[in-house]
This record gives C-alpha cells, structure tokens and sequence, in this order.
RNA sequence: GCCGGAGUGGCGGAAUGGUAGACGCGCAGGUCUUAGGAACCUGUGUUCUUGCGAGCGUGUGGGUUCGAGUCCCACCUCCGGCACCA
C-alpha cells in the first residue's frame, strides 16, 4: 500500500533521482569549496553551526533544524554576492566511545571514524551546502596538534596550573568529573554514583578573566536569556571583606566577605565552613569532639546533600569568640555547612535581621536576632532584605542601604579592618580527565615539577592500548602505556615521566571555529590575515544547552588567544541563535485505574496514583479521533468528565518517539524535510513534530513541480499583476531570512504558488526569480528546475532576484471602515487617494451610516491605506 | 524561592497599535477517476440568521487609546535555567 503512494508520489515529483543528481553535482563540481585564498575584496559572510558529536545513534530530527537554518543564510548569502564561509566538523573526543570500547574492545578510534561517516552521509543526503574540504576532526593529530599548542600559550601565560582539588571521583567510569557532569551526585553519562576526592588536577585559570567575560556579553548581539544564564554564571558582586578579630588569639582574625556591610552591627555571631582553616585553631578543648565529628560528616555530604536539606540547617559552636569590629562586642563563632568553603573567604559573618538563611540558624540554635533596616509597616516576614532605614546601626542610623553600605566601607578602610571586594561565583576550570579518548596534555615531570613540552614536539599523540579499561587509580589509561609514559624532557635530556591526563571535551570546541579558516596550515594555527578577513563569526546557531559552558569556555580561549595576539577580535561569536528543541508528535493520553478498569480524570492523578482511591493508575495512549476539547482542555469523546493530558514529550528512546530523519527523507526527500524543520513555527521556538506536517510540504514541492513542468511556461512578457505578486514574493522572503523568519518565508512561498496556480500559464520571467527563491530552502528541486529553465550552471552563484518597489504596492487597496472600532464596511480606494475624498465614500455606506445613526461622526481617522474609523457622535 | 520565555481555531502557527486566525495540517462538500489514502476547486473560530448581516472571541481581571493579541498594572498556568554564592 505505502510502496503504491510512494510510487504515484515519485512518479509525479521524482525526488530520489533529483536529489541524488545534485548532491552528486555539487561534491563533483565542489560547488559550495571557498579556496583558503580567497578574494578579500568581497564581503564575507561566516555563518557557523555547532559542531556535533558524532553519537553511535546518528542524526535525529532535532539536528538538522539549525543546520537547515545556517543553511538556507549560506546559500542566500552566496546568491548577494558575499564569500561564504559555512563548514563542518566533528567535536569526537569523548565518553561513549572509550566505554564502548570498554565493553567491545573495539578501538575508539574505529568506533568514531565509523559514527563519523554515519553522520557526514546523513548530512549530505540532506544537501547542505558546506565546504567539505575544510572539515575538522578534534581527534585528528593535526587539528588537536594546535589544542595542545593553545594550551602551552595558557600554561606559558600562568592560565594553567596545577592544584589538589576535591573533585567527583566516579568509579564505575574509573575517571573524575567536572561538577557540570555530575547531577544529583550521579555522572551525567550512565548515572553512577561520585563522591568526592582530593586530587591533583590541571586548572585552567578562568577567574582571572570573569570581569572581561561579564563585559565582553554588552557587545555581542545573543538571546537574552543566555547572556543572563552567563552573567548569573559568573555572579559578580560587590561588597567588602572585613576582618573579625578572635578572643584568646590576637594574631589571628577571621576574614569574611560580605555584600551587606551596612548590616555589620546586626552580626551577631559568625559561620565558618566545616573546611575553613581557622576551625581546628580556634575551637575550644570541650567544644572539640563535637567540631571534629560534624566536620567529618559534612565531608561526606555532596555539595547538592548539603543543600538539600536546606529546611533543617545544622551547626556546631566552636566555643570560640570573635569581636564585632562595629559594635566591639563579644560574638559566637560557629562552624556550619551551609556556608561554603568554595565561596568567598569561606566564613560569614551572620545577620539574621537581613538575612533568610542566617534568621532559620539563628532561630534553631537560639543566637541573638538585631535588626538594623527597619522594615516597612505591613512587613510580616521574618529577615527582613530590603531597603529601609538603618536602625541600631550608631553612626548609619537613618542612611539607606546603598548610602549606607558606602559609608560603613569607608569607616573600615579607614580604620584598617576592612576593605571594598568585589566577589564572582566562577570558579576556575578543572581541566583534567583521566581518560584515554581525550587530547593528552602536553606536559612532562621532571623531579616532580611540571615543565611544558616545546611546540615542535607537539602533537602528542596518544599511544595504542590494547586495554582501555581504567586504571582504577585517578591516573588513568594512560599510565598503564609505559613505553609512552617514560620519556625524555627535550629541555633538560634527562628522563621524565608524561602527563597522564588528558584534556576534557570541551577543548576541541573551544577554538575549532578558527581552524576551519585555514584548515591545513601546517606552520600556524590560523593564518593572521585570514583569521583577521572572516572573524568574527556572524551567525552562531546551535543548541540553548550550551548556553553556559561551551559558550563561556570558548570565549575565554578566545580572549586569552587575542591577548596573545593570535586573534583580531576578542569575541568569537557576533551573533548567536539557539534553535528550539523538536518535541515528538502530540500525545493523548488517558488513565485508567489498574483495579477496577475505570478511566480516570487526568485532574485526579497524582503521582501515578488517583487521589482518592490512591489505587495505581495506568496510562493509555489514545488516538485523537477518541478526545474531544471542551472549553480549555480535552475529555475522551465517550465520557466527557475524563480529562485528558495532551501534550508532546522530549524525544527518547524510551518513550519511543524518536522520529529518524533517513526514513522521512525516504519517504518525502529530502527538500520537503528541510522546509518542513522550519516551516513548523520560529526557529527559536521549542515545537512538536508531525510527520503529517511533512506531507504537507511535499504536496507544495510537488505543487511547484507540476507548475513549472507539466504547466506551460512561456515567453509572454508577465502582466503587473503577476509582476506585482512576484515582486513582494521576493520582498517578504528576502526581509524574511535577514531576520531567520524561515517559517513566515516558506508560507510567502507557498502564497505565490498557490496564485501562480490561477494563471494559464507561467511567464518565464517570473518562474526563473521565483526558483532563485526556493533554492537556499529547497536546492535540489530548484536546481532541477533551474536547469530545465535553460541554465547549465548551478544557481547556488546567481544573483539574487531585487524587488522592483513599483511592484510593491497595490493599485487600489481595500480599507476597512469602523464605527466606534469595529468594522462595518469596506471600501477600495488608491493607497494615495485623498483623505476627504476617502472618508466621504466611508460615510456614504448604508451599513456605516446605520451605526452613525445616520449623524456625523464626532471623529473621523484615516491612516492611508489602513484603515478608517469613525467615532459616532 | 529567584531569573528568563511563552499562553491566539481541533493541531503547528501568522499578525510595523489599524479587518485576529496568513500559510500548513486536519475536517466537510464538489470535480476528475475502475479506484483514491492522488490531484484540482470550494468551504472551515464560535453563536444567531435562508440570506444580508449581527453578537461573542487572542489565559484571567483592570487600565491607556478613536482603535489593544500587540502598550501599562495585578494575577493564573505552562516551559527552560539557577538554587544556602552571604
């Protein structure tokens, strides 16, 4: 049945035969190769996809919607006239492989060069139009070559050190993680259970660049919401570091850092992280066992533990005091995990008036409570943080909290106990992996000093294991490869002992978008004058999940490799767009009771029980011809008191709605799966998928098909009606990719056709421009067409129709006419008729003057060419 | 809790403060056909009306305006992110 439809649907649209042809033509002819030296004289244009990771699984159907975008720019931009830089590559370092050889024994090399053809066959089935000849592989020796080269720059520049650092220890993956890849205290990747190590690692120092990060943010144009995820990343804050003096230990203080100075004479008692140093100094003989037994269980505590139990805060007095430097009075000093070591000095000073957290301790272990902002009238809560006068604050009384806060920072410098600070929650970057499938840093030890390797000995391959399975301890595969991990020191000629980490992930994404303008240089990274020609990169699409890290990682390599003068801007990326996820297909679902068989109102399911009963329920998909919508939400047609939940999910294979982009270009091809991924709504926007919808683009393509082929074009000089429907066809689908509109352009699209089906026939001056507007959206139809138009070049190169303005306005338009705001009439006027002349025809309308009552209006307005309204008197 | 984003037909969505629902899916009727799950044409927010036309309608309640999906205020719901960062 479905080969029947398939057969009637190539027999009139042949996409398999059309998009084979010119997938073959482009590779053969390199239609889309930019040379490296390129004629500079010419705009450019760098539009950049986020390199995949090439997944055992293959492309889904949420890759190719940015892809299909970054695309269409391409091809469009090509077609104005600008050098188009438009590559791909692989971000392949990484976890599956290594675990995949784990279990297999199959290298990890042959397990990524395998993915990597899956996926580079899968793009091109799709015709995108890249520059093949500059594909980067981050596994490639001559790509992470430059990775290593760029961290000897960080580590010659003091970005890279060395720290024992407590980090997620994962033993099923034998290796540790960066906290990111850590969640609910189980790695990201299979979900085993971390805990918590000290271990020497490679930090990247990322900190000392936060300001530029924060600021650099003002001049790129991204989403706002991702700018504010990295601001809130970094997390500045300004405040002050006071020291608090220690009773019985006068050459000691405890130095706090605080963003609420104006509240220091409301501290009345202090917090100091279980970790902190000055814990095992200053805690009293008696107070001792019980210090030692509550820091020994906060180190088992996660980070996530700690905060979990929020409600239930927990703490130890240390039977120590410090001195208010405000008030000089006596205060407690206590030890607690909700204050973090990471964090500032890793001690506070507490303010229970102005703070929640410092309130709920104070209350449980029963502390002084002083507030020192009086709190409006209403006020019910309990710490109060908002702005108000300063109370039972001596020399602040009255300021408010800005005024304040300066105020009380000048006394403390001025007095030496104090100083301004300005804090970030950044911390640096654990840069260490102990895994095999990773670029290996490129760093020898030599009587247990660290000593970076000369450029000309890079790159550092790694070597041939047969084993890959850790090796248990944090050192990692690599130590067990002897032969490799003994080596000389060029430098000094004498033995030494290579670095067995290797770099994470993230490296190889961190600077790829600099390696595909000169992509095999052998003698530089990038060569300046190409570099300094095509960055930045103008258009940036890729996946909202990597709105923090890759993004906020890759400009720091950036910023560091611009002060190195390496680089020519310090942001990469001018512009950034991040395409929506693809959901599956809608999704009726029913409950029904597991006991009795009964449906259940969705309303009443909780947690898989119904509430009432608290018996289990089950849920039934069901068909849609089964619901019915009443007023907001659907019911089953059959019993309209059982809601239903409809929605659609994330794909997974799990749920088994993961929809494969093969097939769907099996069935319709691959044009109208391109204009479908974007055709479904904003590219932004997080949407469902249908396949139905896929039809839906099919039909046009084959609509096209049928109007350019079997319908007669003609040589006939086109009508101004025609010329007109042309010219702002071309109008709103320009304007419309300048802006990523790609839903609104395909529908303008689909707006001519359907109008170019109500003539006899089609001039061939209008067909020819309006399959130069289909070509970046759909280029393998277009070319074909392009083709049978008379042309023996493709038309990836052919200037892009312009739109004639004459041709853009109407000879006469049709006005709505409104009484009071709602319309009553309509009237077709010129667009530059005269405003009398229009209001008179409005006023003479029968149905107008019923609902003037058939008096003057008290008001008339006319926006030209819009719209009437008259306001009855 | 905090910070973003979004709520429009049966569904995906469109709309410089100016006719709400473009375009597509689905549905209904028709044409052609041995056939239709193909193609083409017509219709399709909802209620009343034979029709002309009229009432209602963009999450809820207010407001600004000749005119509000769009701007302002308050609230509700959903999605995403962060979450003891002093």
């Amino acid at each position: 049945m479905i080969r029947r439809a398939q057969r009637r649907k190539m027999a009139t649209y042949p996409f398999k035969a059309i998009e084979s042809k010119w997938q073959t033509y482009w590779e053969s002819h390199k239609t889309f190769h930019i040379p490296v030296e390129v004629d500079t004289s010419n705009p450019k244009f760098y539009v950049l996809d986020m390199f995949p990771y090439p997944s055992g699984s293959g492309l889904h159907v949420g890759h190719p919607e940015g892809y299909t975008a970054s695309d269409i720019v391409a091809r469009y931009k090509r077609m104005r006239g600008f050098n188009v830089l438009h590559p791909i590559g692989w971000d392949a370092f990484g976890l599956p492989a290594e675990q995949y050889a784990l279990r297999t024994g199959t290298h990890p090399r042959i397990t990524t060069e395998k993915n990597i053809s899956r996926f580079r066959a899968q793009l091109k089935s799709l015709g995108f139009s890249y520059d093949w000849d500059r594909e980067v592989d981050t596994t490639d020796p001559d790509y992470f070559r430059w990775t290593q080269w760029i961290f000897l720059r960080l580590f010659e520049r003091g970005l890279a050190y060395e720290a024992e650092v407590p980090v997620w220890w994962c033993d099923a993956l034998g290796t540790t993680l960066a906290n990111e890849e850590v969640i609910d205290g189980k790695s990201d990747i299979g979900g085993h259970p971390c805990e918590r190590r000290k271990l020497r690692q490679w930090v990247l120092r990322i900190t000392s660049y936060a300001e530029r990060l924060l600021q650099g943010l003002e001049e790129t144009d991204w989403p706002a919401s991702t700018k504010e995820m990295q601001r809130n990343w970094i997390g500045r804050s300004e405040g002050a570091e006071i020291d608090f003096p220690i009773q019985d230990h006068a050459d000691q203080a405890i130095r706090v850092y605080t963003t609420r100075p104006d509240t220091i004479f409301g501290a009345t008692y202090m917090v100091l992280a279980p970790e902190h140093s000055l814990v095992g100094v200053i805690t009293t003989p008696e107070a001792l066992d019980g210090v030692t037994a509550y820091q020994s269980q906060a180190a088992r505590k996660s980070d996530l533990e700690r905060s979990e139990l929020q409600n239930e805060k927990t703490g130890v007095f240390t039977g120590a005091y410090a001195q208010n430097p405000a008030t000089g009075s006596l205060i407690p000093i206590w030890v607690a995990d909700y204050v973090l070591a990471t964090y500032g000095t890793g001690a506070i000073m507490a303010v229970p008036g102005q703070d929640e957290r410092d309130w709920e301790f104070a209350e449980q272990f029963g502390l002084p409570i002083r507030r020192t902002v009086q709190p409006p009238e209403d006020f019910t809560g309990n710490a109060f943080t908002g702005d108000g006068p300063a109370i039972n604050s001596e020399f602040l009384n009255g300021f408010h909290v800005a005024e304040a806060k300066s105020c009380i920072i000048d006394w403390l410098e001025s007095e030496g106990k104090g100083t301004r600070k300005i804090n970030y929650k950044l911390r640096d970057w654990l840069f260490s992996r102990q895994r095999y499938w990773g670029e290996p840093i490129p760093i020898v030890f030599e009587d247990g000093g660290a000593h970076a390797l000369p450029d000309d000995a890079l790159p550092i391959t790694l070597p041939e294991l047969e084993e890959f399975r850790p090796s248990g301890s944090p050192e990692g595969p690599l130590a067990l490869a002897t032969d490799w991990l003994h080596t000389i020191n060029p430098a000094t000629g004498r033995p030494a002992r290579r670095e067995t980490n290797t770099m994470p992930q993230w490296a190889g994404s961190c600077w790829y978008f600099l390696r595909y303008i000169d992509p095999h240089n052998t003698d530089v990274l990038v060569d300046p004058g190409l570099e300094k020609y095509w960055m930045p990169v103008d258009l940036y699409i890729g996946g909202a999940e990597h709105a923090v890290l890759h993004l906020l990682y890759a400009r720091f390599w950036h910023m560091v490799l611009y002060d190195a003068g390496i680089v020519s801007t310090s942001e990469p990326f001018a512009k950034l767009v991040h395409q929506g996820m693809i959901l599956g297909e809608l999704e009726y679902t029913a409950w029904r009771n597991v006991n009795t068989g009964a449906w259940v109102c969705a309303s009443k399911v909780m947690d898989g029980r119904e509430r009432d009963s608290g018996d289990e329920v089950e849920s039934v998909r069901i068909v849609e011809e089964v619901a019915e919508k009443v007023s907001d939400h659907f019911v089953l047609k059959e019993a309209p008191d059982i809601r239903l939940d409809v929605r659609a999910f994330k794909m997974s294979k799990s749920r088994g709605n993961v929809v494969n982009p093969d097939e769907i270009i099996e069935q319709y091809g691959a044009d109208a799966f391109r204009l479908y991924e974007l055709f479904m709504g904003p590219l932004e926007q997080v949407k469902p998928w249908s396949t139905r919808g896929v039809q839906g683009t099919f039909r046009f393509l084959r609509r096209v098909w049928m109007l350019l082929t079997e319908r007669k074009i003609d040589d006939t000089s086109p009508s101004v009606e025609q010329l007109r429907v042309l010219h702002k066809t071309i109008a709103r689908v320009s304007e419309d990719i300048e802006s990523l509109r790609m839903n609104t352009a395909i529908a303008a699209l689909m707006e001519f056709v359907n109008a170019a089906y109500k003539w006899s026939s089609v001039p061939r001056a209008i067909a020819k421009p309006f399959v130069l507007l289909l070509a970046p959206f759909a280029p393998h139809i277009s070319e074909e067409l392009w083709e049978q138009l008379g042309h023996s070049q493709s038309l990836a190169y052919v200037p892009w129709p312009e739109s004639q303005a004459q041709y853009l306005v109407d000879e006469f338009v049709k006005v709505p006419v409104q009484v009071n705001g709602k319309v009553r009439a309509t009237i077709q006027v010129a667009p530059d008729a005269d405003k009398n002349q229009v209001l008179e025809l409005a006023k003479s309308n029968k149905n107008v003057q019923r609902f003037l009552n058939n008096k003057p209006p008290r008001r008339e307005i006319y926006v030209p060419g819009r719209i009437v309204n008259l306001v009855a008197a």
